[in-house]
DNA sequence: CTTGAATCTCTAGTCACTAGAGACATTACA
DNA sequence: TGTAATGTCTCTAGTGACTAGAGATTCAAG
């Protein structure tokens, strides 16, 4: 059995966050020692562990709940797991795609200046704003 | 003069969200009607585009703030703007990589699993349960 | 002058935590 | 067994950047 501190070491999540999944409905209700300290086991090792997994690619904590409701129900369609995964896919794809335009900007905009000079004649500045000097929409 | 209305319709920035940059400092209070009502002109929808094309660039409010510090001060020197701008770019560099990352990750799951089936063999759900299942670290 | 849309202030909610206070439990060592 | 240090408990409140809703007031059009 682990005190919330070891389990904590093991799967890197801090202590109050566990106690905040278990809040969530993440995690069940922690066994208690007698003077009233959350005690787990392997299972619930596994269970964080999971839920680190997903949280570190992005699922929401609403995401986490439903597919932890398929774990815990393997009768169910594989379908909406692979459905909540191709989401999850969908918008990295669309966040990437995004902070492109938006690095090539930045790009421009911070090698316009060289820093010197006064802030009333800065690159930086004026590009933001005045958005026609953009290269392109964002 | 501007309603708050018609400045939100022209910098497509809600209105609630007008108020709330008030609030923060990022605009100056503005001036008022006999009843109240907030009036705008033209450096205010300036002074909010700014804001607007910064916010879609990934800046952040507290940053957004030195920035018009430094356009009310342009005797100031530009290099903290170009300061600002360059590490909102490394930012979104670093994102851009991690995203990348889990951009892969996740094609791999998902791909891994042709949706039919019963969750219980699941690969999206064991791919999350056991991150030696990963290509690398994460 | 009336009607309906816009605006006002205020409070509270969102997400996924994080921080801190003050009390109690456990563990290590003498 | 005593004690000190560390860990854990619950609770409240704060973060960032808004968003939602209530209930009251004001504006613009016909």
């Amino acid at each position: 059995m682990y005190s919330i501190g070891e389990l904590s070491k093991r799967t890197k999540v801090k202590v109050p966050t566990i106690r905040y999944y278990e809040e969530m409905g993440l995690l069940p209700e922690a066994e208690r020692t007698s003077g009233n300290q959350r005690r787990y086991d392997k299972a619930g090792l596994e269970r964080l562990s999971f839920i680190r997994h997903a949280r570190d690619l992005g699922f929401s904590i609403e995401a986490i709940s439903s597919l932890i409701d398929l774990q815990d129900h393997p009768d169910r369609s594989c379908e909406a797991a692979t459905d909540i995964a191709t989401s999850q896919l969908e918008e990295v794809r669309a966040k990437i795609k995004r902070l492109r335009a938006l690095e090539k900007e930045l790009s421009r905009i911070s090698k316009g200046c060289n820093g010197e000079g006064v802030s009333g004649d800065c690159y930086v500045l004026a590009s933001l704003a005045d958005h026609n000097l953009c290269d392109r929409e964002h």
